[in-house]
DNA sequence: AAGTGGTCTAGACCACTGT
DNA sequence: CAGTGGTCTAGACCACTTT
């Protein structure tokens, strides 16, 4: 693991477990360097990272500090479904429509970077107050999830079992709108023709990819907000 | 202007030109050392800045190259689409459909918060290299920016206008699938039954609400990219 | 073997902030 | 004034890919 990732751990470990709160003031990159043995450059990398992915935010001259959560509130929450909907104040169901161990198609082996020749498949439904609203189709390398297949999906959410064996450290998401594959849409409950938000998830655990995602919501139903200031 | 900006710019101009199209190989650090005069460390924070904002890819031991195109816009950036759009070494051209003050209907003078009766209404298209991307569907308070109607859609983006005579504090986006409607598929050249992928993004002056617009793309050629490192 | 990116060092000067 | 971040240098060693 480089230098500088070691100084971002350092420095995550502390907002994690709440020492460090948002609007708090992180140790200054002198500091970092005396405390971590490093050189100002490579402290200055890792906080410079953590800034861009904002984590962090820095005042010249003042300080660096924890970014406030309204900042990290981004439409894109690496938060999972299940927690969102609870957080409504909804209820949440998952149903399972299939779970299963497959021969990696080419464009799977491509997008996971798998190593071997399957794949784990799996395909659940999200209700919110009984209406579908999310269908999950995903795919996991088994290498990184071997249990992946005895896990009760309707209980744990895949993320959940996932963070829990590999601790995922990057996630990409690609926000698209969609007309929803015919094997989708009726799990949506939709009419023809309507329309489909797709969310692309590769979640990676170090430098290997975990899993890959593909996240149908009704386009009437679902939505992505994010407010910033500025 | 730092220097590893001059290098950032050194590098997107050649790719704006067309001098260097996607896929090509562009110069390493070491050549960009010896061109530009500067150390490797600045060379190589503007390649990685360039990777960063998704322009560059890079191969360890291979090479830099121009990403492909389709690696669109993070979510958590405000910038304007023509930033965006020549960011990714592309020509932004914008056309402007309508702009004009009509009465406000109940429904926007509630978006907008509105005072007063009439408002601000312009319809513009925005192109990548002459494809249609983003149609922009805006409705401005004429209390904000009274003097909008007077100007240059085609020349000057509403989002720079705006940021100069009430500089915008706070932004929301609320990020939506949908079947455009029929006054906007055909500016985007979709075709029937194609998905759109629906921003609407809400500003605020102080206050204030300043402007609400609707931004419909084309859901085959655009996406939203986040990227994640905890 | 030569080239490429990945990382790291131990300094340096600057503008700005807060006391 | 001391402290902070912003930038920059001129080297270095490494693992990897290409020729």
């Amino acid at each position: 693991m480089p230098l500088y990732e070691k100084v971002k751990h350092h420095v995550l470990k502390r907002i994690r477990s709440g020492e460090w709160r948002p609007g708090a003031r992180v140790h200054s990159e002198h500091r970092l360097v005396r405390e971590l043995n490093v050189s100002r450059m490579t402290a200055n990398r890792a906080i410079r990272d953590l800034v861009n992915s904002g984590v962090l935010s820095r005042i010249a001259g003042s300080g660096t500090f924890v970014a406030d959560l309204r900042s990290a509130g981004h439409p894109l929450q690496i938060r999972n479904i299940a927690a969102e909907i609870r957080e409504r104040g909804h209820v949440h169901r998952a149903a399972v429509v299939s779970i299963e161990r497959l021969a990696a198609s080419a464009q799977i082996r491509g997008r996971l970077k798998l190593r071997g020749r399957s794949v784990f498949h799996s395909v659940v439904v999200h209700y919110e107050n009984d209406l579908p609203l999310q269908v999950e189709d995903r795919y996991v390398d088994p290498a990184i999830a071997p249990g992946y297949l005895e896990v009760n999906l309707s209980e744990v959410t895949s993320h959940e079992y996932l963070m829990e064996v590999a601790p995922l450290e990057r996630v990409e998401h690609v926000v698209k709108a969609v007309v929803p594959p015919a094997h989708v849409a009726p799990l949506l409950g939709l009419a023809a023709g309507e329309a489909a938000l797709l969310i692309e998830r590769t979640t990676w655990s170090g430098q290997r990819r975990a899993s890959f995602a593909f996240l149908y919501h009704a386009g009437s139903r679902f939505e992505l907000r994010g407010v910033f200031d500025l």
